[in-house]
RNA sequence: GUGGUCGUAGCUCAGUUGGUUAGAGCGAUAGAUUGUGGAUCUAUAGGUCGUGGGUUCAAGCCCCAUCUUCCACC
């Protein structure tokens, strides 16, 4: 893996770059859609190369383990072929997971129990149990298993929680280093800071992950609940701390706000539900502002869903037709939102990655921070 | 025609021995949603208790009439 970055905005910390996988070159920053269970909800992976046009997806290790089960992604050869999409994938190593659905669960020092969500069957999940599923898996960034600190918690937990977090970072590299992906290309291991809201934890996390010199890093435990205030200043404290020359990752964020923000203090890479998830729930991001196209004002508008849109969708429906489909539960309600939002998100980063290119992102980002959230 | 039965929110229904401002689910109208359970959570609106009389301090509830639903019999 190779990370070059090739303009600085001069106003922020941002940067554009290109990250270089064995399944491809990604131009940054980037959006990553979440496909949990190796699939884009509600899209053709025909859509997301040709209509959305995502360089990179998602997808989750605590999900896919269940089911189908890693061995039969491996037996197809790993995640690409097993879901055709080719270009490159990140996996999830299912900390958060563990942390989101798990009712009952156990953290040890060696690892954690929990029950599936699907059939209430008892798993262990170690460091190397979460590399090995991951080799299977054989995305090409795959992630350290950590535990999302939730929030709020008080900071002798965040401390403890970190430094678990880090423990298993070190059993992740060593079984890392001692394995191989069973499908023929690189893969490449991202660890994770924690350190919950707590500025020096941050820092001491920061500077841990940094010795560790991988190919990226990235920031978890954020945008779980806190007040986006204090997500920006732990992010911008960690981003002065991590190597500069190499990707950094915001996991789970966010929204077209949050990201731009996030941009602004050195973030390459982002993932998200909101796009996806939300979508399918009715919330279109647009351009002009942030639609819910269940409100009755949309009744009889039949205007497109976005005029300058890129991807199919845009034009091709108006947005009384889609109420109506979401009124009437139809499926194609979700697949349309799913489209229009993942194309919206697309555009974001690449007008982003424009603006840093030619000099104009800081007043940019400023401007559309308040056009983009404002509800319509 | 006779006897019984039903009628309460847009829909399906609770509603105690007659006792505070008649409730729920669904639906509707809005809000939330950040390393995904097409999910979930929150709030709001919505009622001449079929209609008209009567009894009572007090009626969705008891009495009379009438309309309506469904059933049985002639």
């Amino acid at each position: 893996m190779k990370f070059d970055i090739s303009y600085r905005d001069h106003g922020t910390s941002a940067r554009a770059g290109l990250l270089s996988t064995d399944h491809g070159d990604i131009a940054s920053p980037f959006f990553m859609p979440v496909g949990t269970a190796g699939t884009i909800k509600a899209l053709h992976v025909k859509d997301l190369r040709e209509e959305v046009k995502a360089q990179i997806m998602l997808s989750n290790t605590y999900h896919l383990y269940l089911r189908p089960g890693a061995h039969i992604v491996s037996a197809a050869g790993g995640l690409h072929k097993f879901n055709g999409w080719d270009k490159p994938i990140l996996t999830d190593s299912g900390g958060y997971q563990i942390y989101s659905l798990g009712d009952i669960r156990k953290f040890t020092d060696d690892g954690v129990i929990f029950q599936s969500h699907i059939d209430g069957s008892r798993h262990v999940f170690t460091p190397e149990k979460a590399i090995d599923v991951q080799r299977q898996l054989g995305a090409d960034i795959i992630m350290a298993f950590d535990e999302c600190t939730p929030y709020p918690c008080d900071q002798a937990y965040a401390l403890k929680s970190m430094k678990r977090t880090h423990y298993w970072l070190t059993r992740c590299m060593s079984h890392f280093a001692q394995t191989e992906c069973p499908h023929g290309y690189t893969q490449s291991l991202f660890p994770i800071v924690q350190g919950s809201v707590f500025p020096e934890l941050r820092v001491e996390s920061a500077r841990f992950i940094a010795q560790q010199d991988a190919p990226g890093n990235a920031i978890g435990g954020l945008s779980v609940g806190e007040p986006a205030g204090i997500m920006y200043d732990m992010t911008g404290l960690v981003c002065g701390i991590l190597p500069d020359n190499r990707p950094r990752y915001l996991m789970g964020v966010g929204t077209p706000a949050n990201i731009l923000e996030s941009i602004a203090l050195g973030i390459d890479m982002f993932d998200c539900v909101m796009p996806t998830r939300n979508g399918r729930n009715g919330m279109l991001f647009t351009r002009n502002g942030i639609i819910n196209i269940k409100n009755e004002k949309w009744k009889g508008d039949f205007s497109a869903l976005e005029e300058q849109g890129e991807v199919y969708a845009d034009l091709q429906y108006n947005k009384a037709f889609l109420r109506h489909l979401f009124m009437s539960k139809e499926i194609l309600g979700a697949m349309i939102a799913t489209m229009h939002n993942l194309g919206f998100y697309m555009w974001l980063m690449k007008e982003a990655r424009n603006q840093i290119i030619q000099g104009t992102f800081s007043g940019w980002k400023e401007t559309m921070v308040k056009q983009l959230m404002q509800r319509l």
